[in-house]
DNA sequence: GTTGTTTATTATGTCTGACATATCGTCCGG
DNA sequence: CCGGACGATATGTCAGACATAATAAACAAC
């Protein structure tokens, strides 16, 4: 809103788009009614419309705008948005607090997804994205007592899994990881609890998939998400968002 | 190669985004050894390097590539590709035949989410949403004897147990069930067999929906992926791909 | 007054040429 | 042998111009 051109003049495609983009996804444009066209864009922006373009380009692969010629740019509806995209995630999470159903979606996607990759990993792993998972999970173990130190580690042992079920569509779920973890942290943050809490849990999931055990692999990621989702559903709750809790 | 700049002068940051994703996609260019520059680009694909430089963009918002200042532009490796964007997948399986891999990996992620979608879309669905669900199943009835007719409202029908899901994410998957359809509708192109063969299998999806058995959409939605697998399997190749995964 | 055609407007799309900036390789001096 | 200075190079940014298409207004015809 009010930051035009005041220092701004570092410019920069990436930053433009992830402005306009956060604001889109926020609901400050609306497929219903155009956005500003590029030149005011860049003048509200302080960068040159070369720029405003390619930032534009950027947002429209992630479909959230379409452009004719004439008529302008538009927002384009929910149903269009790459919502697997990193960039789209952190935006929608990004500004401001989550609301309760971006982040109970994301819980029950996880709840979809990450059990079967657990048990594909089962199946499927190598020598290598073996180790990967466990080299993560040690080091989860030595900061078991650092939730700064913890989340990296945690990160990164779920996205060990997603690779080691060999499947490329697969890891290309590691983002929506990313962001349900990019919650939890917030969270835990808040609450300064121990974070090695679900450190059991998560060497229930290593040792059936180093057993090639897939359906307790994927009963523990069960068991696993089910304590998060309840850990975050509680505190979200509790906490931010007066909102919008009228509806189901 | 093949003479670029003959009469390819109508430009389009789009088409030449298309042109050298696909190039990249099919291994043209490796992480390993950077592109060609951006005038040189222009001049291969008969563009201003403004034009190049936006379809760069776009395909640097899809993960394909990263740009350095002094160092050059350079794909990305596998793992940092947007599997689930739309122009990705039609990208990988657009030119040239599709690898087995691919298609089996496909059809394995499928059966994860769909199963779990049409379960999902029982519990969930609205008078409208199911409408949308019924009105695609009407019209793959009425198309059961032409193949040509039958792959649009069957992609439809698909698509309308994701959003019948009420979950964001889950509609994201539509691409992927959009670019599966696409190969089987290749297959079928090939074998000119009676397409509403499937038909009874999707009518059990329907019916389980609509009396909210999410069990029982679960086991008939699996029950088509099956069915379909084998025999995309049978036709394209020679592995044998994703083990059936019986029960969950 | 309604309809069909022409014209003007406007925002995106494309092109050109220039300069800025970061980084790699090289060369030189310590 | 090492480290700092320097030039070469590809991406990043800017400015101004023209092209194109789709809309809206003005106008002609009936």
């Amino acid at each position: 809103m009010s930051t035009p051109a005041k220092r701004t003049r570092i410019g920069g495609a990436t930053r433009i788009a992830r402005e306009i983009g956060s604001a889109i996804v926020a609901g400050r444009y609306g497929p219903d009614g155009l956005m500003p066209g590029e030149i005011e864009l860049g003048r509200r922006y302080g960068a040159s419309r070369t720029v405003v373009r390619e930032a534009l380009k950027l947002l429209s692969a992630k479909g959230l705008i379409a452009s004719r010629k004439r008529t302008g740019t538009r927002a384009r509806p929910r149903e269009a948005w790459q919502m697997l995209d990193a960039d789209v995630l952190a935006w929608r999470l990004g500004n401001g607090r989550a609301e309760p159903k971006f982040v109970a979606d994301l819980m029950h996607v996880r709840a979809i997804v990450e059990p079967a990759a657990a048990a594909m990993a089962a199946r499927a792993h190598t020598r290598k994205t073996l180790k990967a998972i466990e080299d993560a999970y040690a080091e989860m173990e030595r900061a078991a007592d650092d939730a700064a130190l913890y989340a990296d580690p945690d990160r990164r042992f779920h996205k060990a899994i997603l690779s080691a079920t060999g499947n490329d569509f697969m890891a290309a779920f590691g983002a929506l990881t990313e962001a349900a973890l990019g919650i939890f942290v917030r969270i835990a943050s808040r609450h300064a609890g121990a974070p090695g809490a679900s450190l059991p849990l998560h060497r229930d999931i290593l040792e059936a998939i180093r057993r090639r055990d897939a359906e307790g692999a994927h009963a523990a990621m069960m068991a696993l998400l089910d304590r998060t989702a309840r850990n975050v559903q509680r505190n979200v709750g509790q906490r931010n968002v007066g909102r919008a809790r009228r509806k189901a």
